[in-house]
Parts: C-alpha cells; sequence; structure tokens
DNA sequence: ACCTGAACACCGTTCAAGT
DNA sequence: ACCTGAACACCGTTCAAGT
C-alpha cells in the first residue's frame, strides 16, 4: 500500500464531522458507533478519540455544523412578517435534509454559536427593525427559534423500533384508533378522518415520510399574526 | 429470607415502569441501564425483559404513562383562548416536573394515545367551539400540541456531557459570547445582556434549572392571538 | 408463569507502544 | 503529532434451567 508522506494526517476534524453526518443520514442515529463510523472510514476506533474527544463531543460537533447551513440569506422581503415566515421554511427545509439529526437538535444546549452566529444577528436585526422593545426582543426570539425547532423536531421525531414482529405495532395502533368510542370521545370520532396519521399522537409514519406541511405553515402564520398584535398592543399602550 | 408464596409474581408492568420513572428522575436518562434498573429493584435483568420486551419499549412505555399526568381537567374557563393559554401552562409544568424525560417527548411518535384520549377529546371540542373549520381544525391542533412539546423540550434540552474537565465548556462558552464582535454583530451585542443564559443558543444552563417562562408565556399568547386572527379572517371571507 | 444464572455479541474509552 | 493494537469495564439481549 502506498505510504502516506509522514507529517500529514490521514484524519482531520472535518473528515471525521462529514463522515459522521453521512453515517447518520444513512443508518440513523442509533446506527452510530464509534467503532462503526472508524470501520468506514478505515481506521482504528482510537484513532478518532484523537480528534473529537467523545461520541458526544462528535455528536454535538456535526450538530453544530449543521447548523450552519441554516443560514438564511438576507431576502428580498421588506416585511418583517414575510421574512419570519420564509426564514422559518427556510429552516424546516435544512432540517428535514438531515431528518435523524433532528432529535439532536431539539434535545441538545450546545451548538456551537459561530456557526449560527449570522442567523442570529438578522433575526435579531429583523425584529428589532420591526419595533420590539428591548425586552420583548428576548421574548419573541426564543419564541421563533424554541417553535421551530421544537416543533420540526417533534415532526421528524421516529417510529419505536420494532421491538417484536416487524410491524404489528402500527396495526395495533391503527386499531386502537378504529376503536375510538364515538360516544365518549364524539370529537376525535369527528376528526378521526381528517387526523388519523396526520395528528401528534394520532400518526404511525415520521414526518421523515409523511411531513405535515399545511399545520406547519399554519403554525407560522399564526404565530406572526400573533406577534404583530403584540406590536400593535404595546404601540396603544404607550 | 422470607419466600414469596408461589403464583405471585414479584414484578408488574407498573412496577417496573414507575421504577424506570423514579430511576430517570434521579439519575438521568442516560444512566437508565436494564442492569441498574434491575439492581434497583433486587432482580436480574433478564427478569425486566419478561414484562418489557426490550429497553425502548420500557422508555416508551414511561413516557406514554407521563403523558397521562397531562390531562387537564375541564377549566371554568369559557373563553376558548383562556383554557388554550392555561392548558398550555398545565402541560409546560407536567414536564418541568420529569425533566429528564423531555427529550423522549419530543423525539418519539409513538405514545400510547389511549392515556391521552381525553386531553385530545377536549382540545379537540375546544377548537371545534371556537369555530375552527374541521380542516382547520387538524392544522390548529398539530400547531398547537407540536409546539407545547417541541418548545419545553428544547427548553428542557441538557448540557453537554461534561467531556474533559468538569466545566470548563461553560468558560469557553461564555468567553465565545463575550468576544462577539459589535462591528459585524451589533444587534447580538446590544441584545447580549439580555440575551446571554436566556437566548436559545446563547444560554449553558438547561431550563431545568434556568426556566424561561416569560418567553414560553409570550409564546403561547402570541399563539392565541393568531389562533384569533386566523379565525376572524376567515369569517371575514365565508 | 415467572425468574435465575450464565453466556454472547457487542459497546465507549484508555493506554502503552509504535512511527 | 498521529495512529495502532489490545485491553478494560461495561452494555442489551438471549436462553437453558430451575421453581
Amino acid at each position: 500500500v502506498a505510504r502516506r508522506p509522514s507529517g500529514t494526517p490521514g484524519l482531520s476534524l472535518e473528515a471525521v464531522v462529514a463522515a459522521a453526518i453521512t453515517y447518520v443520514d444513512e443508518h440513523g442515529l442509533d446506527a452510530l458507533t464509534m467503532r462503526a463510523l472508524a470501520a468506514s472510514m478505515g481506521v482504528y476506533p482510537a484513532a478518532l478519540y484523537w480528534y473529537v474527544g467523545s461520541k458526544s463531543r462528535l455528536v454535538s460537533l456535526s450538530a453544530s455544523y449543521l447548523l450552519g447551513d441554516v443560514y438564511v440569506d438576507h431576502l428580498a422581503t421588506p416585511r418583517w412578517q414575510d421574512w419570519l415566515i420564509e426564514t422559518a421554511q427556510v429552516m424546516r427545509q435544512s432540517m428535514h435534509q438531515h431528518p435523524n439529526f433532528a432529535t439532536v437538535f431539539g434535545s441538545e444546549i450546545a451548538v456551537d454559536m459561530t456557526t449560527a452566529t449570522p442567523f442570529i444577528e438578522s433575526l435579531l436585526g429583523v425584529l428589532a427593525d420591526a419595533g420590539f422593545s428591548d425586552d420583548d426582543v428576548v421574548d419573541a426570539y426564543n419564541s421563533y427559534t424554541g417553535t421551530v425547532i421544537g416543533w420540526v423536531s417533534v415532526e421528524l421525531s421516529h417510529e419505536p423500533k420494532a421491538a417484536g414482529r416487524d410491524k404489528d405495532w402500527q396495526s395495533d395502533f391503527q386499531a386502537n384508533l378504529g376503536a375510538v368510542n364515538p360516544v365518549k370521545n364524539p370529537h376525535i370520532a369527528r376528526a378521526l378522518p381528517r387526523l388519523a396519521n396526520r395528528g401528534y399522537m394520532m400518526r404511525w409514519e415520521s414526518g421523515k415520510t409523511n411531513p405535515l406541511d399545511s399545520s406547519y405553515t399554519y403554525l407560522i402564520e399564526s404565530l406572526v399574526l400573533g406577534f404583530e398584535r403584540k406590536l400593535a398592543s404595546r404601540d396603544a399602550v404607550s
């Protein structure tokens, strides 16, 4: 085998992170193993530790890296409302491109802010220009970012790992749904045709294969309309 | 040792689930191990498998059980807006009581709907009474439930597991925050005093110890105001 | 039916040793 | 500095065997 010149390392932090991302995209987060990843890179497991320190750090680093993709270029949308709506759609699309990382986005506090800085700066700028007070900017910022990340992360949440036989839990689940008592639960019974496999707690397919586009649009539009009202009521008082 | 009468099992599904919940509450989700849980119950690991089948199923079952606590009794709130606001607060409080399960709520599609049925029935009833159309009920339902579960689950997301030295990442993180370039990122610099440790992607403490009450209230109020506008605009058209 | 006791096939991580 | 090779202390899960 050709010997690589000494002094030039065969690995790098970026290479390991990139390999981890493609591995998770292909095989899922549960399948990510230091040993399996090392094997896929033709290297010993311990070699990875020189760059990433630990598995949990590797996952964090990968998530932070992906967050950089979420940057939304300044759009030609003069209205702040439209900017928020468009940006929310772009963020969701980014998350849908790596659905197996969705749970990480939603559950880990540690994101390397440096990769997200341009996004945060834009968002804070838009909110300030819209007229939010210094105090309200904080709450609007948290409302908006937490909603987008949290909602999409729930949308992309995974099915239970097939425990016993292959997919019998789906049949069980649908049977349970169909057995709803229309006397005790008339509203569920009425909404069932529209809610089956589309409503949270009533679906058997993840948002990966069964996206909930219209609900997300409805949510973001409602939230932005609510922001508008919050702003207006403040103006009325001040 | 006293021998238990044969025919009366020492374990039960409920006992195992209850033990798992208290174990996770005390030691965190990562510490939950079939072996550790079995030891805490004075039993062999394999004994648990007779009741729960697998570890992932045990976690699902525990989460489903906790979801039953989320049921919100019919409140004396004639306005549907107030019902949505109060219920959102109650749901958040329930999740905060078992913060180590937050990531499960946010990342697992499989919740045993039976425990949540009373809640779903109430919510659908409130939305229908409010005047949402059959189609809009679905989107409003998903907007609301996904936002509450997703947002709070992000709020409660955990710090990175201390990798190297104890808590040096917190110092690093705060140093990074302080090093923001006020020329390149004026809006971040301006908001920093209010956003440090309070804004998503800018905090170093989980919502477990550092709750974001005002942002959540702001979010839910905005969302409900937005729902109001959605309803009104529909009435104007029809 | 319910649980023991031991085994199997894995893990993440550490560490001396090589280059 | 960077990686090998092997080891350590764990995992989840299975399975014969007991009662």
